[in-house]
DNA sequence: CTGAATCCTTCAGGATACTG
DNA sequence: CAGTATCCTGAAGGATTCAG
């Protein structure tokens, strides 16, 4: 999420704010992908990146790393040749994955009403256009 | 819900893309903030720009806009002088919100927690950087 | 295999000014 | 009161390359 040129520090935006906190979380068009994939267990990075469909190395890497830090993910390096790093959720984002199931839920259920809402919305925009 | 001996590809490709349109939905950093101030009954514009700390006149005007599109907002105009303008929750966007309520919750149950993980994080970061 | 580093583009969003 | 129009910045994210 861009914040544009907004002065406000991270720490007082969040204590004003604490819905925004959570947006932060889950912001960025991956997490809560990541989050999903890693649910079920621990995965491995290249796991990941052939789970998660048209997702880069690079914001992979970045999500994971975001995501471990916030106490999210847990990263396991074995040692071994090739190098293997599994990673799982933390009990606090196996909480977080059960109210993200209640979003995805949400959205098949509305996925075609959105749909046809937005086409709706488009052809009077539309018609206006023409009567104007 | 997939486990066991389910692979993660499967899993993930089939709900990765719901998320990704749950997402889109929510994205952005005023959306859940909106939904939220016009879940309890019609709100007028001016109410909801006081209402959400830190908005800008435009950013609520083109969310609001959005999710009107989205069909999660009824926009309700009272043609008199000045105008009045009103603001609701469709019920499919009343599903969302108690969805976002869930995460609201998970945010404030965890938020301690999550700024001490970052700590750690940083500060063993930090360390890292030292011993090299 | 698991990344990090670099460059570049796109776009959400802030500031400001104007309007019916 | 309830918007729209314009300009601009900074962050997200993609492509590519290098490395342990």
């Amino acid at each position: 999420m861009s914040r544009g040129n907004t002065r406000v520090t991270d720490a007082v935006r969040t204590e004003a704010c604490p819905v925004t906190e959570v947006l932060d979380r889950v912001a960025g068009k991956w997490s809560i992908g990541i989050l999903t994939a890693a649910a079920h267990g621990p995965v491995r990075f290249t796991e990941l990146e052939r789970a998660i469909n048209g997702i880069s190395r690079r914001m992979l890497s970045l999500n994971l790393r975001r995501l471990e830090r916030d106490g999210l993910l847990i990263r396991t390096v074995h040692p071994t040749v090739p190098p293997k790093v599994e990673y799982s959720l933390t009990p606090m984002a196996q909480e977080l994955h059960a109210s993200l199931t209640g979003l995805v839920s949400w959205a098949e259920r509305h996925r075609s009403a959105i749909a046809e809402a937005r086409a709706t919305y488009d052809t009077a925009a539309a018609r206006e256009l023409d009567a104007g």
